[in-house]
DNA sequence: TTAAAAGTTAGCCGTATGGCAAAGTTTTTC
DNA sequence: GAAAAACTTTGCCATACGGCTAACTTTTAA
């Protein structure tokens, strides 16, 4: 049936997902909740060659996770908030339904119980 | 300081978000979410070869977000509910320390236009 | 008891990832 | 105007990822 490969796929979750399933990247953006820092202030917490790093700054920001803008000769990273909504809103609205799995095997459960009970 | 290279790293997030990461694993847990499959059920939904769709099972077993286990030939595959809240616990907690942050913006921007409007 | 079903294993392929060092560019500072 | 700072580009490396085919094993059904 292969439905998801017709419907015109703006995919954000995988490589939101995928920027997040390093942690490396992950301490960046956590650096960055206490404010905006140029790549090298971020770039200190880490033993890291400059490129290696300068690659995850760019996946974060491919991934719409942080932006950036130069100045002079210094570059800035700050957080772009809602970035995060649709891995939660995924997360959330699985687990909703997860739970629902739950309750109902629950509900069984208490049922079966019941049965025996008789 | 490399704090984070000290701190004996049981690392969930990173399997847990790579294993997220990818359109064809996210569509096998959503299809869990209905209730338990078998392999060969699962992957009658993905136009892919079933070695290949094999080793998107296995990644999600081995970030602990599907279980399965063999009953004579065939293999059923089932969601482990709590493996999802690593994910949604950092998630949070960054999304509001970020709000925090806009927070503190706002009330600096508030704090400002005050002292312009003296 | 043979044949089909359902996985599994082995091995190959091209691309992506996460790391490096070395050299180049643009600003800023002295 | 030279030198330091702060990236940036280039190019290399090993491993992981996501896909395939072909061949194999185990269970079940005819």
């Amino acid at each position: 049936m292969y439905l998801l490969s017709r419907m015109a796929n703006h995919d954000t979750l995988s490589p939101l997902f995928a920027a997040l399933a390093d942690p490396t990247r992950r301490a960046i953006v956590a650096a960055l909740g206490s404010g905006n820092k140029s790549v090298s202030e971020l770039a200190n917490d880490h033993d890291m060659a400059l490129p290696s790093f300068l690659k995850h700054i760019d996946k974060l920001e491919r991934a719409g996770v942080i932006t950036s803008h130069k100045a002079g000769r210094v570059r800035t990273c700050h957080l772009n908030p809602p970035a995060l909504r649709p891995a939660q809103d995924w997360l959330t609205r699985e687990s909703t339904r997860w739970g629902g799995a739950l309750d109902r095997l629950a509900a069984h459960l208490d049922a079966t119980e019941q049965e025996t009970k008789q």
